[in-house]
DNA sequence: TTTATTTTGTGATATACATCACAATTTATT
DNA sequence: AATAAATTGTGATGTATATCACAAAATAAA
């Protein structure tokens, strides 16, 4: 953003209910940053002093668990990355990474607060960004304790596809550890239902590029374990 | 709270942000109801056209998972009840049920909204608050998929010991087949597990009633699984 | 108090997946 | 192009916990 949040073409919703003025105050007070696959956006144990905006790119949200890394959801372009850290607490709960190249804007806090005070229309967009996305880590809480790897392989195969790639044909941005760590199983076990959805012809594998050719049987996979 | 949030001495930390006149406001939208072990609060896949607020009581919040019912986690007065399911979805995306005698005051939604229009301090606490519980949701859901039993049952024990009925001799308030909904097992383990527990000399059981005997233990198999 | 219902205890058996071990392949580095 | 490092594939084996089945106990209803 740097002084130009106002031709930003990649404002939040909350963003958008700004005024001039207050996009002014925005664009001083926010660092426009590239980073690189494998780059850490944030840090799980760091003090939090600035919301983080992904402007571009994709990274992978993340938590240190009792017993292994667990990587709560992959997250797309345009969306706040940190606001329930950021607000609920001083040190970052969670680690961010960026998974193909991206840009963060990081928006000083004292600002934001700022910006939450005085534009109830923003603050209430912020509001519903983090309630929605609490209800969503709800339902994925709920599945990834009880649906079984084939199952839980299953969404995150549809996700690619639907969400992030909009694509039946996508290279995974993650290895299969990472795989493993975002569905709750091994390494070894990724591999094998991977390539058991590829001998059933439901997929095509080389490396790391998918291509989906049974939308139909992945979705049943998804429903019934 | 009725006509009488004004001299309410549960109110939310919220709430303890409005104004006289905002709290008088409050209290005209504001209906207090008193329920029943047993009796939803909140019913997932129904309209949520009120904010609740558990004034007095104990709580659990469910959502039916792919195959099981979860129980989330349980809530102890004083709490917001569904903010995440009112504000980021019509429809309540989790259930809310008594598992004490409960009192509940249902907020009127839009003078809910005008209340977080009108009061920043009051917008910024509500915000902490759906912060807060979410950072709690990602560090449980981390709990959940990587412990095992044992570890889980521990962290039941001690959070009722210590966050719910403070004190080492509590009743507990759901039956073992919601215990394993609570820790993503079968009632026949959560049985089986508890009486591992006596024999270890960890607590003592008769009935619902449950002593802890030993904290460390229960300390240690947390920890360690 | 008697009867019905809900809750709990415990054995036997089954199973999904982890873990270990190592080869094969792919990707990065020199 | 050669070498090193990272990633993936696949068998063998172990284990935590689910499920089934039924008895025992506790609680609620009649």
């Amino acid at each position: 953003m740097n002084a130009e949040c106002k031709l930003c073409e990649i404002k939040s919703n909350a963003a958008s209910k700004l005024s001039e003025e207050e996009i002014e105050k925005l664009s001083f007070s926010c660092a426009l940053v590239k980073f690189h696959k494998g780059d850490p956006l944030i840090k799980q144990g760091t003090f939090s002093t600035n919301v983080a905006y992904l402007r571009r790119g994709l990274a992978k949200v993340h938590i240190a668990g009792p017993y292994h890394e667990q990587i709560v959801r992959i997250v797309k372009a345009p969306v706040y990355l940190a606001l329930p850290t950021t607000f609920g607490d001083k040190i970052n709960q969670y680690s961010v990474t960026a998974i193909e190249t991206s840009e963060v804007c990081f928006i000083d806090i004292d600002t934001f607060r700022y910006l939450l005070k005085v534009n109830h229309d923003f603050s209430y967009e912020i509001l519903l960004e983090v309630c929605r996305n609490e209800l969503e880590v709800f339902h994925r809480c709920a599945n990834r304790t009880q649906k079984q790897m084939r199952g839980k392989l299953a969404d995150v195969l549809l996700e690619m596809s639907d969400r992030i790639y909009n694509s039946d044909i996508f290279t995974l941005p993650v290895n299969q550890e990472e795989i493993g760590n975002l569905v709750d199983s091994s390494r070894e076990s990724v591999s094998r239902v991977l390539t058991e959805f590829e001998r059933d012809d439901i997929i095509r594998i080389s490396g790391k590029k998918i291509e989906i050719l049974n939308k139909k049987s992945l979705l049943m996979i998804s429903a019934n374990g």
